[in-house]
DNA sequence: GCCCGGGATGTTAGCGCTAACAGCGGCGGG
DNA sequence: CCCGCCGCTGTTAGCGCTAACATCCCGGGC
C-alpha cells in the first residue's frame, strides 16, 4: 500500500532494520571488523544481499578521507604506449578495488599538469599516477605540492620520487645487439623527441651497446615519434647512403617512425632487409603486417600497470618499495637480416 | 609559533574566517548564488585565491547527491577509435566541469558490463557513458537496470535509448562513391566483425551506394578489424583475381585491415592503385605513410565526445535531446586511383 | 558469590558541505 | 512616522557513513 517505488536510495539503516541490528554493526560487517558474532554477520550479509545494498561512497569518503580512487594524468593517449599503459593501470587498479579517474592533458605544460593534479586533490583521490615521459610533465610534477602520494610511470632517469617504468635502456640494447649479431658493422638510430626521457633512454641503450661492441657510434637522426619524422629520416639516410656512407642497419625509437622510414626507403628503391635492416620499438598491432614485417621490441604494459598500482598501494600503506624496471622482449621479424656479402656500398 | 605545517586540509570555514563572513556566504559565492553583495563576493574570492582553497567534493557529493563524475565503460581501448573517443569524452567532460572515471572491460559480456555499471552506481557517478559497438555490450546495457542516466556512444542502429554516434553509413557511402567516381565498375568490401554495429553500418553504406549507382554488389569478405584479417582478405582477393574475377577496388571497414591487405597485395605482386584501389576507414596517424598512402574516411572524435557529454548533461537536466550523427570526411590519398584502360583482367 | 575483563552491540559525535529558515537592517508607501 | 517587504547575511539541521566511547552480558578467578 505504501508508495515505495524502486527509488529512495537504500541506506545503511535500512539494512540494519531488516537485520535487526544497529547501523554500526552493519558498518562493521561491511568493513570486515572482528568482534561481530558469526550469526549476526550472516544475518547482516543476507539483508545486504536481499536488499541489494551498496554503501554510499561519498559518505564513506567524507569520513575516511579516502575515495578508493586513483587519478591518472597523461598526455598523448592516442599513442600506443600511453593507451596500453592506461589499460594496464585500470585493470590493476580495479583488481585492487580502486577505480581510475583519468585526465588527458592537452599539453604537457607545468600549468596544465598542476591544474590536473589540483583537480584530483579536490576530488580527493587517494593517489595520483602520472605518465611522465616528457620533461615538461616531470618538471611540472616536481613543482606540484601535493599532500597525496604521487607515483610517476615511465619517467625513467634519475628517480628520486617513487616511479615505475619499462627498462628502455635494456630494450634498446636488445635491438642494437640483435643487429650487430647479424653482422652489421654499426647501427644507425632515429631518436624520439629530445624532451622525452624514454627517447633519451633508448639513445643511451643504443650507444652503450655499440660502445660495448667497440662499434663506431654514428650521429643520430632526430624524430618526434610520428611516421612523418620517420619518413624524413628515411629520405635523409637514403641520401647519405647514395653519398657513399655505409648504412646497413637502423634502429628507430618507435614503430610509427619505422613505418614512415619503410615507406621512404621503398620510394628510394631500397629493399629491406636486403639493403638496410630496420628495427623498431613498441610492437604495434600492425607491426607484423608492415612490408616487410617489422622486428621490434615489446614492452609489457600489463606488468607495468600492475607494478604501478602495487607501488601506489605500498605508498598508501606507508611502505617504501623499490621496484626493478619492467623487462622487454625482442621480436624478430623479416625487417632485419644479415648484411649480404658484396652489397656493401662503395666504402669509406 | 603554532605548529601549523603545510598540512591540515583547508576547509570552508578557514576561508570564511579570513574573509570575515560565515561559511555559508563562502558557499554562496562558490556556487554562484545571487544575493551576495559585490563587495563581499570579492572579499571571499580573494580569500579563496590567497588560501588556494578547493571545496571538498566528497562533502559536496554527500549533500547534493551529485559527484560531477561521469563513468565511461569501453572495450578495446587499444583500438584507435575507442582511444580517440576516450580523449574526446574526457576533454568535453572536463570542459563541462565533470571528471571521467574509466573502466576498460576485459570482454564484452553482459556480466562484465553489468559489473562495471554496478561499480559506477556504487561510486555514485552522475551518469554512465558506454562505448557499445559490440552487440554483446549493447545487449548487456539493455539488461542493466540502473537508476542513472545511461548514454551509449557509437551504438548505431535502432536507437531507443539516448545515443550519439558517427554516421558510419554516410562514411561508407563516401568511400564507395569515391571509388565509383574513379571509374571502377564495382567495389569489393572487407567487413569488420559481424557482431559490431559499426561494421554492419559500414556494410550497409557500401551496399546502399552500390545499389544507388546500379552497380553489381559482390559478396563481402569478412574481417575482424585486425591487420591479420586484412592480410588474409588480400590473399583471397588476389587469388580470385587470378581466377579471372574483375577486382579493381576494395573498401575496407578500417585502416588496420587495409594495412594488412596492402601487405598481402604487395606480396602477390599487385600494385596499388594501378591494379587495385584501396580505401580504408579511421584515418590512423600512420595512414599517410603506408605504401602507398591510404585513402580513408576520418571520424571526428572530438565532436563525438562533445555531443556525448552534451547529451548526458541534457538527460541530467531532464531534457530530451535528439542529436544528428556526427559527419565524416573522405581523405583522398594515393591508394585510390582510376582504372587504367587495358588493365582489366581477362573479363567474365 | 562477587568482581573484573573482554567480546558483542548500541549510542554519539562529527567529516565538510548545502538548503532551509531566521534575523537584520534600509527604503518606500500609507 | 510606522509598517512591511526585500536584499543580504548568519544559524541550524542534516546528507550517510565511520570512529570513539558507552553499555551490556557472560564467564572465570579468588
Amino acid at each position: 500500500m505504501e508508495p515505495e517505488g524502486p527509488s529512495r536510495a537504500l541506506v545503511m539503516s535500512d539494512v540494519a532494520a531488516r537485520a535487526g541490528v544497529s547501523h554500526q554493526t552493519v558498518s562493521r560487517v561491511i568493513n570486515g571488523h572482528p568482534n561481530v558474532a558469526p550469526q549476526t554477520r550472516e544475518r547482516v550479509e543476507r539483508a545486504i544481499r536481499e536488499l541489494g545494498y551498496r554503501p554510499n561512497t561519498a559518505a564513506r569518503a567524507l569520513v575516511t578521507g579516502s575515495t578508493r580512487t586513483i587519478g591518472f594524468v597523461t598526455v598523448n593517449i592516442n599513442q600506443y604506449g600511453p593507451a596500453q599503459t592506461l589499460v594496464g593501470l585500470e585493470r590493476a587498479a580495479r583488481a585492487a578495488g580502486y577505480s581510475l579517474s583519468v585526465t588527458v592533458l592537452d599539453e604537457a605544460t607545468a600549468d596544465a599538469m598542476r591544474d590536473a593534479v589540483d583537480r584530483f586533490v579536490a576530488q580527493s583521490v587517494d593517489a595520483v599516477l602520472a605518465l611522465a615521459t616528457y620533461d615538461d610533465a616531470v618538471e611540472a610534477l616536481h613543482l606540484v605540492h601535493t599532500p597525496l602520494p604521487l607515483v610517476t610511470v615511465q619517467s625513467g632517469g634519475a628517480l628520486e620520487e617513487p616511479a615505475v617504468g619499462v627498462d628502455q635502456v635494456a630494450g634498446a640494447r636488445l635491438a642494437t645487439r640483435h643487429l650487430l649479431d647479424l653482422g652489421h658493422r654499426t647501427v644507425h638510430h632515429v631518436t624520439g623527441p629530445a624532451d622525452s626521457q624514454e627517447a633519451r633512454d633508448r639513445v643511451e641503450g643504443w650507444r652503450a651497446e655499440l660502445a660495448a661492441a667497440g662499434a663506431h657510434v654514428p650521429v643520430c637522426l632526430h624524430g618526434d615519434w610520428t611516421p612523418s619524422s620517420g619518413y624524413a629520416a628515411g629520405r635523409r639516410l637514403a641520401e647519405r647512403r647514395r653519398a657513399g656512407e655505409e648504412i646497413t642497419a637502423v634502429f628507430l625509437a618507435n614503430d610509427q617512425m619505422a613505418l614512415g622510414l619503410l615507406a621512404a626507403l621503398h620510394e628510394e628503391g631500397l629493399e629491406v632487409p636486403r639493403d638496410i635492416s630496420v628495427v623498431g620499438f613498441d610492437d604495434l598491432p600492425e607491426a607484423p603486417y608492415l612490408t616487410p614485417p617489422l622486428t621490434t621490441v615489446r614492452q609489457d604494459f600489463a606488468e607495468l600497470g600492475h607494478r604501478a598500482v602495487e607501488l601506489v598501494l605500498a605508498r598508501l600503506a606507508g611502505r617504501d618499495l623499490h621496484l626493478q624496471p619492467v623487462p622487454t622482449v625482442l621480436l624478430t621479424r623479416a625487417s632485419s637480416g644479415p648484411v649480404p656479402v658484396g652489397r656493401m656500398p662503395a666504402g669509406v
